[in-house]
This record gives structure tokens, C-alpha cells and sequence, in this order.
DNA sequence: CTGTTAGCGCGTTCAA
DNA sequence: TTGAACGCGCTAACAG
């Protein structure tokens, strides 16, 4: 493929040369310049004779040239140019649709995404957020907030921009791309109790499992008990991940009830999906007989039938904007003042409420 | 929010001593020991005293320290200990298992992913090959084969583990975890052929956006020539990403054709799904006027009615399997000599047949 | 078990 | 516009 270079001197660690990465000072001497002319050529190429780049290009092709952004990022004492995001799970097409707006935005500035799982543990995030921070990224997104104190210090040393987007803090710990958990249940609620509905139920993943769950709880409870109601807790239950769960807790609360809900409001995951169906197996009308609403706009809920009343959370726009902040700020521009940004979410009426 | 620690005696830099980031040497001096024992402390803790690593430990919490990546893999000649994978789109669910074993497996090693997402660009997919290959990733993971010969030449040099999990080449570049696409395509094709059906229908997303479409439409076209039928173009049709695109092009194939399809396969994407519900929304009877099949088994496929026949791609393993071998690579482990791995798949029948 | 020495490959700084 | 010298923060190799 590539020629053995006139490198018989220097490069005898195996008799197979292409096992060798090249070094920059590899493509000075094909390219019969200076080693600080090829990194200008990479970094700054506008500072370099036309006929003296193309011919440095040439010999970064000819030798499978790589830079190393281990020995540049050191010495620059900069930022490699990655991005790190961490989230609960890579699995959640939830949390799909912001990493695509963040990539999207952040590949316009040449900056790419280096993604972790934390598979919904505290100390796995923290870990992941540590090991990434070695390898000196240029900022970072996490779905959930910051709130251990030894990764606030931490972080604070790193002295990256930070953007929490899964829910929206009053007081982030760096910036703040998202939508109000708590508004938006409490919307939700509101919607269903001007329907007429007044047996609500609630069903989310577990609030030890993430704090969002807690904050859409507390919107459903603080809407019921503006229209006078007390929350029952016969009508709050936690499901796990998945579509069965849904159908599952539909029946808890509709068929297993004494004083059976005519509403639930389905707050995480996909469950809203699986209500629907399950309510279709068991002959049940929606929302005649239940009503059900989703919290998020996945893609099935305007097809099925009914179609599913939910709350659309601008997922792209989020993971967009989040990028767009980091950018800005790696480009020191005037600080926008507003940390916490808004980005809204709509009610979507459909007729299964 | 942390004390500023009674460090006035040994760290003078600024005013703000909050502001930079502890190095090594700042923990060594106060733990009172040799960088080295630090650095031991990080790789290689065994080796270490219990009463100072401990020391040491106390210091690096109370400075904060993150480990610099660049400068110690830079200088171990070293790889970071990251895995790079690249994905056509992170928003495609079906991508998503893949990542979460991959994520899961190389955690147990104490791996991290970064994730590029190359957007169905060819061009793109290189340029974050080449950027991930700046950070001196331990391994590389890729959806689609590895093609250009500039991508092959720096890959060799790069000398790290690459698997490839999109489709089973006879001759990967150097791993290759995955299932056959033409192998599953024929088998359901074969699947309808048993069940009488004779006018097939093929639906995929376009072969130009990516070769395992192409794949999976031989595999079809196989074997119906083996069942001596001749494929009919007219039955052939190309859709975009989206549950709405299956229901339209069922309707093309059953409504709009002289000769009308009595099955469709869909080989991409959710268009199963979607076509399943457009069908309820025509009052056809699946599958007595038109059976539905899909490639991938998506979690909703069972919860529908008609419940959809599709094929089961072990996407988990897959991204799981993939980690094992770039980690038994690393270790050095004896190579299992099997370059391509087939993880198989498995045909589920269920009502839409 | 712990410390000393040297240098990884590149970019900053300054000189030519 | 190009080049030479130095050192970023850490770890391999060795010594004690």
C-alpha cells in the first residue's frame, strides 16, 4: 500500500513497517520541510505557501499521517475537541434525539461526541464523568443534574462549560438546556381535569431511579390539589421500562381498584403505548371508559388507536441548543447571561383523552 | 460549595486556587511522596503500600485530581482507554442495543465509549474515524465495513482491534461480529414462500444510503429464484426512515399494482409497524389479503395485532461480543482464530403471517 | 516498596 | 513565511 519510507535508520521495531503509525516528523522529511511547517499545515493553514501545503497534504497522504491529539492536546495545554455526554441509557430512543441535536450542532464547529451510559447509577456517571474528563474534552452534557460535591469541585476545575438537559433547574450548576419536568406534568394533569376527569392516576418509573420522575410527580399532585383534590395514593404506581408495563399498571388501576381511576396519566417511557394496547385487549373503550395520556411524543403515539394525547418535549432542539451554548462559549462570545434556558414543551391532544 | 483547602503553604498560584486544575505533582507533594507513587497509586495500586496509598488517595480528593489521559498516554505510547464507534444515526433504536452491549462489556474493563454518528455519510463516517483515531481510542467499532483504501491504510497503522457489526463479510477487515443480512432476507423471504404467498413484496430503505439494504434485497431475490419465481420490479419499493413511510408503501404494493401483492416484507427500519396499523386503518384483513413481515424484531412488534412476523437480530450480543473481542485482544488473549463471528438471528412467526 | 532520570510527539515562543 | 529549542504532565526503565 504505502512505500517503506527511506526510514531504514530510524524505524527498525518490526520488519513490517506499515505497522508504524507515522509521526509528524515522518511527513517533514517526505515533505522535505520543517516539523513546525507540517503542524502549521493542520492547524493554521492559511499561514503556509500554497505550493509548500500541497506538498505537506501530499505526504501526510503518502504516509497515513495521523495527527495525535494526546501529544497536541498537552502541550497546548487546550481542550481535545470532543464533546462528552453522559446519559442514563443509550437504549431510551428518549434521550436518541438529543444526542442527535448535539452532534448535529456540534459537528458544525468540528467538535464530536464521545457518549457514556451510566445505566441509570450515580457512581457509574460519576466514573464515566471522570474518565472522560481525562481525556480533556471541550465540554460536557449530562441528562441528569450535577449534585455530588466532590464532581461540583471537580468540575469546577475543569473549567469547561457543563449543560444539564434533562430537566430545568432553577439554579444549574453551569448552564441549563431543557423544559420544566414539573410544568409539564402539572399541564398534562390540568388537561385531563378539564376534561372532566376527576380519578387521575399516575404511573412513572421509580423516583429513586431518576429525579425527573419526582419532579412530574410533584406537577401531578400540585395540579390535583389546585382543582381540590387530594392525590390518592391508591392511584400512584411505578412501573419498570417497557411497553408491558404499561398494560400492567393500566389494569392495576382500572380493574383492581375499589374506586377504579378514568384517567391515567402515564408519565415515563413508553408506557402511554402499551396502555393503549393492553386497553384494546381488555375491550375497554378510551377514553370512555379510561382515558390515557403519555408524557412523551414517541413516534407510534399519533398512529395507533386512539391516538395518544401526550406532551411533545422538543428533544432535537434541546441537544441543538445545548451544543450551540458550548460552541458559543469555546468561542468566548459575550456571555448570554440567561444559565437556564427554556425550551418549552406542547400539549398534543389527541383522542385518547 | 468546597472549602478551600489549608493548602496556602504549597499552592500559590492564584487567589483563586479553586481555578486550576490540580497535576500529579500538586497530590504528590501533599501526600508528601514521589510523583511516581502517585502515578502507581492510578495503574497499579497493588504495588503500593496500604498506608500510602491511602495518603495518597486522601490527596487526590482533596485536590480534586482528574488524570491527565494526554500526557499519560502520551507518554506510555499508549492507547486512552476509550472505544470509538461509529453508527449511521444514534436516533435509529436498532443501533441502540448494539451500543448498550458494547457499552456494557467494555465497562467491565474499564472502557468507555465515545460514539460518532455519521449520518448516513460516507464522508463524514472518515472524518470521524480520523478524529476518534486522534484520541488513541483502544479499539474501534463500525457499523458499516470498512471500504476506502485510505481508511484501510491508516486503520493498519493504527494497529488497535476494529469490529465491524453491521453485516457478516466473508472478509472483514479485521473483525467482523455480526449476522448475515442476506442469509436473514432469504430465510423470510423463504418463511412467505412456505406459507403459499407468491406475489412478495420488498420494501427497504434505499441501497445507495447504505449496502446492507442492497444485501438483504439479494437475499430476497435469491430465494425467490430459488422458488422459481422471477422478482417483479413493481414490487420492489424504495421508502424513507418513519412508521408512516411502511404504510404507504403497503398501499402502493396492494392498491396501486395491477397485480397486487399478497405479502410485503419490510427489510427496514419500523415500516412493519407502520404498516401493520395502516392496513387497520384500511379494513385489510392481515394477513388474508396481505401478509406483513418485518426484518427486526422491534419491541412493539409482539404487542400489536396482528402480532408482526419478523426476524430476531441478537443486536446486544452483538455490540456485547464485539467488546469481548476488542478485550481479549487488548489482554493479548491467544487469537480465537475466527475472524467473522455469525451471531445467526431467528425467524418469529406470529399472526401477521 | 519507593524514588530518579529521561523523553513520549507535538505546539508555543522566539529568532531568522 | 519558515525553523530551532524547549517543555506540556506523565510513565518506562531502572536504581536504591
Amino acid at each position: 500500500m504505502i512505500k517503506k519510507q527511506a526510514a531504514s535508520t530510524h524505524d527498525v521495531r518490526s520488519p513490517r513497517n506499515d505497522g508504524a503509525a507515522a509521526r509528524m516528523s515522518d511527513v517533514a522529511r517526505v515533505a522535505r520541510v520543517s516539523l513546525m511547517t507540517v503542524s502549521r499545515v493542520l492547524r493554521e493553514p492559511d499561514k503556509v505557501l500554497d505550493v509548500t501545503r500541497e506538498r505537506v497534504d501530499a505526504a501526510i497522504r503518502q504516509t497515513g499521517y495521523v495527527h495525535n491529539a494526546l501529544a497536541g492536546g498537552l502541550r497546548s495545554q487546550g481542550r481535545t475537541k470532543v464533546v462528552a455526554a453522559v446519559v442514563p441509557s443509550v437504549r431510551n430512543s428518549l434521550f436518541a434525539g438529543t444526542l442527535q441535536g448535539l452532534a448535529d450542532a456540534l459537528r458544525a464547529d468540528g467538535l464530536r461526541l464521545a457518549l457514556g451510559d451510566s445505566d441509570y447509577s450515580k457512581a457509574e456517571e460519576t466514573a464515566l464523568i471522570r474518565a472522560f474528563l481525562s481525556l480533556r474534552p471541550s465540554g460536557l452534557v449530562v441528562h441528569d443534574a450535577i449534585r455530588s460535591t466532590a464532581l461540583r469541585s471537580v468540575l469546577a476545575r475543569a473549567a469547561i462549560p457543563v449543560v444539564e438537559v434533562g430537566d430545568l433547574s432553577r439554579r444549574p450548576f453551569d448552564l441549563a438546556v431543557s423544559y420544566s419536568n414539573r410544568l409539564a406534568a402539572a399541564t398534562m394533569t390540568r388537561h385531563l381535569l378539564e376534561r372532566g376527569y376527576r380519578r387521575i392516576g399516575f404511573v412513572s418509573l421509580s423516583p429513586r431511579l431518576t429525579r425527573r420522575a419526582l419532579e412530574r410527580l410533584t406537577g401531578f399532585e400540585t395540579a390535583l390539589r389546585e382543582a381540590g383534590l387530594e392525590p390518592d395514593p391508591e392511584l400512584i404506581a411505578e412501573a419498570q421500562p417497557g411497553f408491558a408495563e404499561g398494560g400492567r399498571t393500566l389494569v392495576e388501576l382500572v380493574a383492581r381498584r375499589a374506586r377504579p381511576a378514568d384517567a391515567v396519566f402515564f408519565a415515563g417511557d413508553v408506557h402511554g403505548i402499551g396502555a393503549i394496547l393492553e386497553a384494546r385487549r381488555q375491550g375497554w373503550d378510551v377514553p370512555g371508559k379510561v382515558a390515557i395520556a403519555a408524557f412523551d411524543d414517541v413516534e407510534i403515539a399519533p398512529e395507533i388507536t386512539p391516538a395518544l394525547t401526550c406532551l411533545r418535549i422538543p428533544r432535537y432542539e434541546i441537544g441543538f441548543e445545548a451544543g450551540r451554548r458550548i460552541i458559543a462559549r469555546l468561542h468566548g462570545d459575550p456571555d448570554e447571561s440567561t444559565r437556564a434556558v427554556d425550551l418549552g414543551f406542547r400539549l398534543i391532544v389527541r383522542a385518547s383523552t
